[in-house]
DNA sequence: GCAATATACTTGAATGTTCAATTAAATTGC
DNA sequence: GCAATTTAATTGAACATTCAAGTATATTGC
């Protein structure tokens, strides 16, 4: 006698199943081009940004991880030079993080195999709604 | 001048972000009852699972966790009285994790404040295709 | 103008999770 | 029947992320 759950509570536990199995084989992946999954992503993020390059605080907002987070995350990188710094002359607390020559190359080749993986993803499993998904879930993100 | 994503990884990114930011909300809420969200996840499949009794391994593949982390999440539980341990006779490698009474009773009580913040956070949104995504998701997750 | 509050970022300490190695038991192939 | 392989679980070490506190700067309200 299984005890039933609401619809949007079983949503939330398969979605944080998926995250954790998939995203675990994505960063497996990337990881043949020296990069993880979020490396990635903030590389996709600084790309997509006007003039390549966001608030410390701003990219820590898009993907969803503290203040803290970012600045531990974006040091390395920093180090091997795929990012880089700049400051605000207005406001000197702010400090840009902007993509470097070496992160654009390294996003450049990362975005094949990353695009790879996850269309054959969905493509195994034969989901045709993608388009719904990426609808429903961009809405949600963006009022997160 | 944007670079296009494809529709997958878009729909990878969204989601991404999604569970990081829904899940630390949620965590934050559930504190008030003095458990975390793998806490509560981990109560929720013992609750379902034929018998209130599943093997570790299995517990571990159900959440998207190593094998080793399932080890470390339970350890406390254990300890507080939430879960039981049992063997089996045929195979000795292999020990259940089982609902003990004091987990049934908190399972009972967050469960109320998960499912609160789950269909809240629909609701806000306006988002009405929920059984679409419970779908797509519990296909998906069916197949990770 | 300036005290109180808010914002952007960083850092030490704590926590959570994985990885690789280990132990113990079961299964397979011959 | 037994050596080689596989499976379940645990553990130490490494890594990743958060939290709380701290620093520096900017904004707000009076």
């Amino acid at each position: 006698m299984k005890e039933t759950v609401n619809t949007p509570l079983a949503i939330i536990l398969s979605i944080a199943k998926f995250q954790a199995v998939f995203c675990r084989k994505l960063d497996g992946q990337l990881s043949v081009h020296g990069l993880g999954f979020n490396d990635f992503i903030i590389l996709h993020y600084l790309t997509q940004a006007e003039g390549k390059k966001l608030r410390r605080i701003d990219l820590a907002e898009m993907i969803g991880v503290t203040a803290s987070g970012i600045t531990r995350m974006l040091a390395p990188m920093e180090k091997i030079g795929w990012i880089g710094r700049e400051s605000n002359e207005r406001d000197a607390r702010i400090s840009y993080v902007l993509l470097a020559p070496g992160g654009k190359r390294l996003y450049k080749e990362s975005l094949q195999t990353a695009q790879y993986v996850a269309e054959s993803y969905f493509a195994d499993r034969k989901f045709k709604n993608t388009e719904m998904l990426l609808k429903a879930f961009q809405e949600i993100s963006e009022n997160l």
